[in-house]
This record gives structure tokens, sequence and C-alpha cells, in this order.
RNA sequence: GGCGGGGUAGCCAAGUGGUAAGGCCGGGCUCUGCAAAAGCCCCAUGCGUCGGUUCGAUUCCGUCCCCCGCCUCCA
């Protein structure tokens, strides 16, 4: 059985086919972020769900060649840099620096491709893609300086979001000032310079100015990429207009397909409501980490709810989670106990290739993780009454070790310091003469140090206190 | 107004025209110098409401009630 994905376009579930049907490569673009602050827990699980895209199809043997763009002037970046008082590049770094940074904390793949919408030569390519959709008829110059895109020149504009333009009802968000524009749904390729930008502009045909926002997926992606794509994610939110528009443009300049298979994921929710400041529910991922939670547990949480619905995020939630990766670990611990040197096969019963299957069916994770805590319970069963052989539990390792090529949900590797491991071969000498105060005694030294030590019937084990 | 998603145990969350995965919490047991941990077992006659189709519906159809999203630069 194949893989099976839902495409917005069509609103089912197709099987997966890339364009390389023999290479076994694909091509992924994902909107990145818009580096004017840190990114929330909203944006990161959208990019978790990337990530699991791209783990799932790499599981099956997909090489995957991944864009994620920058998206480093627009109005908000421009607002803040002259808030700030510094030139963009400069206001927009240590965001970068700081996603990247993020993306890490997540175990996020790092993206090949990390296109920055102001590098020249992708500034070179927008104002290239313009021309040529102004010399087709697909756009025009406005009065106002600006370059719109016609939208009534691509009569397909709407079929991603299935909205009938005719049908649009204006909304408070549509600016006024706009009425230059032939169509009130023509979207800016190109903006003129306006005092608001500052220093913030580039030359073009059409005097200075920026490109639009849509305009900068549609060249990094092309460019990067080439004309036809294999899959194209984001945001539910990104739909409409922003997908839609990229279509448009990029369809009219290439004249190919550009997208095979469109996935959006599902808006998080805080409490069961949208994230918002004025909520006091809003969180970047360094919020969390500053009350205590690890890239991993956050990982947990954004992962385990299958993309296509809304994921209610709850700090329950995170402490559910905890407690779920802690069985895990557990588990995964007993496995390096007794695994011996070789692998030997496995019986069959333990059902391990429904992991698998769950995310073959349109990365259906919760059945996928559900899977693995079934056989988490079966194999502990058989490890309890020693029906398991070393070389047997050594293949349940190597599972284990695929499994998270996906999830990448194995605990952070935290080396013991040598001080707590002079503390605890003393204490291991105490409790063999069971010689208890002692072993009391050590044991709280341990705990000043901010380790947890427990006996358990294979020893000590140490762990940094949570 | 248009389009779309969702309402499953205390919480989170899969799923199926044939009688409800998994995680957390809770209860029990085992293990145990103490403390703790861990493992195992148990935990929804029920799947928003009211009808309909059917031998049989949580699953299909219709009604109604809630919640959420998009409708022109928000992941």
């Amino acid at each position: 059985m194949g893989i099976s994905y839902f495409n917005t376009l069509t609103r089912t579930v197709e099987p997966f086919q890339p364009l390389d049907t023999e290479g076994r490569r694909v091509s992924l673009y994902t909107c990145g972020p818009t580096v004017y602050n840190h990114a929330h827990i909203g944006n990161f699980r959208a990019y978790v769900f990337e990530d699991l895209l791209q783990r799932h199809l790499e599981f099956r043997g997909y090489a995957v060649n991944r864009v994620m763009n920058l998206t480093d002037v627009d109005d908000k970046t421009i607002r803040g840099c002259r808030a700030a008082g510094v030139p963009l590049a400069e206001f927009t770094q240590p965001f970068k620096k700081a996603f990247f940074e993020d993306l890490e904390t997540l175990r996020i793949k790092k993206p090949q491709h990390f296109p920055e919408a102001t590098a020249a030569n992708h500034i070179e390519r927008m104002i290239t893609m313009i021309s040529t959709l102004i010399e087709r008829g697909h756009a025009y110059q406005a009065e106002d300086g600006s370059v719109y895109f016609r939208i009534r020149s691509f009569p397909t504009y709407g079929a991603l979001a299935h909205l009938n333009l005719d049908e649009l009802r204006p909304s408070g968000r549509v600016a006024s000032d706009e009425y230059e524009k032939e169509n009130i749904g023509d979207f800016a390729l190109w903006k003129t310079w306006t005092e608001a930008d500052g220093d913030v502009g580039w030359d073009s045909p059409w005097g200075r100015g920026r490109p639009g926002w849509h305009i900068e997926c549609s060249a990094m992606a092309t460019g990067i990429l080439g004309p036809e794509i294999d899959i194209h994610c984001g945001g539910e939110d990104n739909i409409f207009p922003h997908h839609e528009a990229e279509i448009a443009q990029s369809e009219c300049v290439t004249g190919r397909r550009f997208v095979r298979l469109w996935m959006h994921c599902k808006h998080l929710l805080v409490d069961n409501q949208k994230m918002s400041k004025s909520l006091g529910n809003f969180y970047t991922l360094r919020d969390l980490l500053g009350k205590g939670w690890t890239g991993r547990e956050v990982r947990y949480v954004l992962l385990s709810v299958k993309y296509r619905e809304p994921l209610n995020f709850t700090f329950d939630g995170l402490a559910a989670a905890r407690t779920a990766l802690h069985r895990l670990d557990e588990w995964s611990r007993r496995l390096d106990e007794g695994a011996g040197p070789s692998a030997e096969p496995l019986p069959e019963d333990l059902g391990l290739e429904r992991f698998g299957a769950a995310l073959d069916d349109d990365l259906n994770v919760s059945a996928a993780l559900g899977a693995v805590f079934e056989t988490i319970r079966e194999t502990n069963k058989r490890l309890d009454a020693g029906t398991l052989s070393p070389g047997q539990i050594r293949s349940l390792a190597n599972w284990r070790d695929s499994i998270h090529t996906v999830l990448r949900l194995e605990p952070e590797e935290t080396p013991i310091p040598a001080e707590v491991q002079s503390l605890l071969d003393a204490r291991a000498a105490a409790r063999a003469a069971k010689n208890w105060a002692e072993s009391d005694r050590l044991r709280e030294a341990i705990t000043a140090l901010g380790w947890t030590v427990k006996d358990t019937k294979e020893g000590q084990k140490v762990s940094p206190a949570t």
C-alpha cells in the first residue's frame, strides 16, 4: 500500500505520485516565517507538520529537496526597522538567528534552502516575472505606480480556496485607498515606494519600490525547485489569497502546473481560543522554554494531533506529553539494557508495520503514536516475562531508532557530571554494605546538585531533576 | 451572506455500517530498607440534539444547538 495525502485543491485524499517516479525525488516548498519578531507556537505547528511530512517521505525512501523561504521585507519588517532606527537587514538578522535556533530546539530538520526575499538574485527574478506578466497582459501598473496582478486574466483564480469571486463579501481589511486597481481582488506584485518605506526599496522598471509578498514565494519556489513542484505546504490561512496568488503568478509565467499537491495544516488554538496577545494566551517557543518545558515536549504536543484537525494547546496537554515521553524513555532504556549485539527476527504478532501504515494514511500521526504505545505495552509484558531474546530486543531497538527518524522524540542526552558520578559510586558502595544512613545522605547530596536518583531493580538510576 | 473544519470518557485524541485505539488523570496489584520510580490490570452499553434509512448507526441522510477557521498580504 502506498502513501496517500489530502490535496487541498481537490479536497480528497489522493495516492501520492511525485513528478519523478523513478528517482524517488520529491520537491517541497514550505512558506517560512516573516522575520519581524519571534515565531509563536502556532507558527511552529505548521513547521512541525512539514517536518513530519518530510521525515515520513524519507522514511519511505524518498529524497526530499525542501525550500523554506524567509520573508524579510514587508510592512511589518519595515515598520519594525524604522521604529528601531536601524537598516532593514540589521533589524531582521536577530530574528532569523532566533528562528534557526527554535527550529533546532524543536528538532525540525533544516531544509536545504532558506532563500531570503531580499537576496539580489531573487529580487531580480521577481522583477523578471513581473515584466513577463505585464507583457502577457496579466498585470498592469496602476496610477499609484504599483503593479497589480489582473485576476480576471486567470480564470481559475479562486480554485484552491474554492471561492466564487463574484460572491465575495467586501471585508474591512481591504485598504480603501486601493481604488486605483481595476478589480478589488487584484493583488500587488510590486509596491511603489512611499514615505513610510524609508530607505527600503529596489530600483525596477516601474520605479523604486519593493515586491509584494506573493511574488516572493513564486520567484523563490520556481527559481530553486523549477516550474513544477511536488508539494507545497503552509498554514490553512495561507490558502487564500497567498497560495492562490502564487498559482496565478507562477502558471502565467511558466505555462506549467505549479504544484501537484497542496497540503495545509489547521490552526492551533490555545484553551480553545485563537491565540492572541489581548487574550493573554499568546506564546512563543521561548516563552514555553522559560517556563521549564523542553523543545521535545513542545514537539510532542505539536506533533501528536493530526495536521488536518484543529489542535488545542493547553498546559495540561504539555504535562501529559511529559509523562507520555517518560513512558517512551523507560521502554527505550529497557531495550538498550536488554539488547544483544545482533538482531534476530521478531514475532509477527507485534504489528510493527502499523506505525508506517498509519502515517501512509494522510499522516495519521495520532494512530501511529497509538500503535507505538500498544507496542510498548506488549513488549514490556514480554520483557517482564523474559520471552524476548537479546537478539529480538536488538531488533526492537532498531525499530525504535527507525521510528525516531520520523518522530524525533528520543530523549535528550545529558551527560552525568563527574561529581555526580562519584557520589553515585560511593552510594552504590554504601548500599552494598546496607549502610542506609549513608545512602540517604548521598541521595540528598545528589539532589542538591540538581539530579534525582532512584533505586530500581537494575540498580541506581539518575536523571536531571525537572 | 458564501465556503470549510469540529463536537467521542475528568482532560487530550484515533476510529469503524456490526457494537468504541492510544496518551494523561484516577483506582488496584506487583516490586520494594526508606523514598521514589517502573511494569501490569481496571476505567465510555457510550460517540452534541431530535428524527430517518437499515437486521443493525457513533459511523449514512435530514433537523436543530454549540465551538472554530477563511472570505484580499495572519502558520
